[in-house]
DNA sequence: GCCGTTTTCGGCCCGACTGTTTTCAGTCG
């Protein structure tokens, strides 16, 4: 939680400072240290009581004292004192898209503008345009952003995004002629919640990819539409609560040879990129999403592989392209090895025909060898789950010989005949002790009373992992 | 405010889209 807080508080200095016409790289300072912060696997608290808080990239000395104020005070001074300077609601505007840093200083200096409501009654009474840079098509599009932003647009499940992707880029092929299309950003970085979707395209025929995109079923808004680049609202339901919501979805159209270079700079991270961009110019290069250019002449572009390799680096996985030491310890030859699918050697949930699955033990068997596995673990449910058709103890039990027969049949493959066992009400296992010892593992699981009050819930689960006979816990 | 195999001071990523503006600032990715 302190993590978070202190992102924010960082980050609105940054807003503040930037609304005041500050340094705009002590904003970005700020800004950054905010993002690195939030984004940070570990407690920052224990890195302040381990001294080490001056290794995170982008937080020196000053952004250092000053989280070591928030941890011993719960406060940050420059920001109270900032805040003061500031009426309620002004950085509210900054939430509306096209309103930055620039234009909310101007609404509030030149028309005393300060919330949502105050913009709102201004732009339709038409008294905008009388600020320098504002006309009649700004007040247009701020109406229409407010009220895009009431509608509310929070971040994605990587799960729901998925759909979305699958979804835009079966569109896109059947409407336009691809090169090469891939999702990127944070999705392509594997992040459990994404922001937008992103999505990166080659093809000789930028125009009609654009008209395909912006036409794309379910889109309700298009924010711009230029050459080369493309975004919009679309309209998904989410898989876990089944309602309508608005997302974003970010298109960039490039030519061939650009294809490792779009990719690199689309995946991100931002601070990512900064990085490795600083380092061309340290270098004597420059890296866009075309390509990395020595003068006018472009060394590389066409792989991501080759884009890294000018920069004198290995590629990078994209889930290491945080700006968290990933260019450090690439350079030095130590980035780590990340666990892939092939790492899985073998699943204990897994359900078939007895149950609520649709194959036999058999077809799930075959099926695990086929992807490689060393082993697979059956583990249909107990009798309580009658929604899942749960076994009698007798049921789960005579499909032991079953097993045998397949363990001897098979060479360097293991079959475990297991139990996804109901926890009951009060925390005892939906099997008894004699019935759960014969299986060769058994999971926990609750299928039942969601909802009980927290202490209870917990004693529930902590009384059936006590259980001697069982090895896993379920699904939450 | 941060940071460095050309720097401890002087830089700080780079480009597209939009609207307002007669040549570009602001915002966003
Ligand atoms: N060089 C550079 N690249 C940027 C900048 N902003 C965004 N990008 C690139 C890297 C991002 O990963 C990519 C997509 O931008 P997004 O705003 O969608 O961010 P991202 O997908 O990383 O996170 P999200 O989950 O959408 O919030 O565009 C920038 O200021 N400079
Ligand atoms: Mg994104
Ligand atoms: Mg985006
Ligand atoms: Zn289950």
């Amino acid at each position: 939680m302190t993590n978070a807080e202190i992102a924010r508080l960082f980050g609105e200095i940054a807003d503040m400072l930037d609304i005041l016409g500050e340094d705009r790289f002590r904003v970005i300072s700020y800004a950054r240290a905010a993002r690195q912060i939030e984004s940070l696997t570990g407690d920052v608290e224990a890195l302040v009581r381990a001294g080490r808080l001056g290794e995170v990239a982008g937080i020196g000395p000053a952004l250092s004292e000053k989280i070591a104020e928030f941890v011993a005070t719960g406060r940050i001074g420059v920001h109270e004192e900032l805040r003061t300077k500031f009426p309620p609601g002004v950085l509210d505007l900054l939430a509306i898209r096209g309103v930055g840093p620039k234009k909310v200083r101007l609404l509030w200096q030149d028309l005393g503008i300060t919330t949502l409501e105050d913009l709102e009654a201004a732009a339709r009474q038409r008294r905008l345009r009388r600020v320098k840079g504002f006309g009649e098509k700004t007040e247009e599009n701020i109406l229409r952003a407010i009220e895009l932003h009431r509608q509310g647009m929070t971040r994605a499940l990587l799960w729901d995004a998925a759909a979305l992707v699958d979804r835009f880029i079966a569109h896109l092929r059947s409407a336009a002629p691809l090169d090469r299309v891939e999702p990127v950003g944070s999705f392509r970085r594997m992040r459990e919640t994404v922001g937008d979707v992103d999505i990166l395209v080659t093809t000789s025929d930028p125009k009609a990819v654009v008209a395909a995109f912006t036409s794309a079923p379910g889109v309700r808004e298009v924010l711009a539409e230029g050459e080369v680049k493309s975004s919009v609202l679309v309209e998904y339901v989410g898989y876990v609560d089944d309602r309508s919501r608005m997302f974003q979805v970010d298109l960039q159209v490039l030519k061939p040879e650009s294809w490792g270079a779009g990719l690199q700079y689309f995946t991100g991270s931002k601070d990512h990129n900064i990085l490795l961009r600083a380092m061309a110019e340290r270098r004597g290069m420059k890296l866009n999403e075309y390509g990395v250019f020595r003068g006018e002449a472009r060394i590389a572009g066409a792989t991501e592989e080759e884009v890294y390799a000018a920069l004198g680096l290995p590629w990078i996985p994209p889930e290491l392209r945080e700006d968290s030491g990933e260019v450090d310890a690439a350079l030095a030859g130590g980035l780590p090895q990340l666990l892939e699918g092939r790492d899985i050697r073998g699943e204990f949930h897994v359900h078939t025909d007895a149950t609520d699955g649709t194959e036999p033990i058999e077809t799930m068997v075959d099926a695990a060898r086929r992807l490689g596995y060393g082993y697979v673990g059956i583990s249909d449910h107990s009798v309580s789950a009658t929604v899942a058709f749960g076994l009698t103890a007798d049921k789960a039990l005579e499909r032991r010989d079953r097993v045998r027969a397949l363990n001897r049949e098979l060479d360097g493959f293991a079959v475990l005949l297991g139990t996804e066992c109901d926890i009951l009400y009060g925390g005892a296992m939906d099997y008894p002790d004699e019935v759960l010892r014969e299986f060769d593992f058994a999971i926990a699981a609750v299928h039942s009373k969601f909802t009980l009050p927290e202490k209870e819930q917990t004693a529930r689960i902590v009384a059936a992992v006590e259980n001697p006979h069982v090895n896993i816990l379920a699904h939450p």
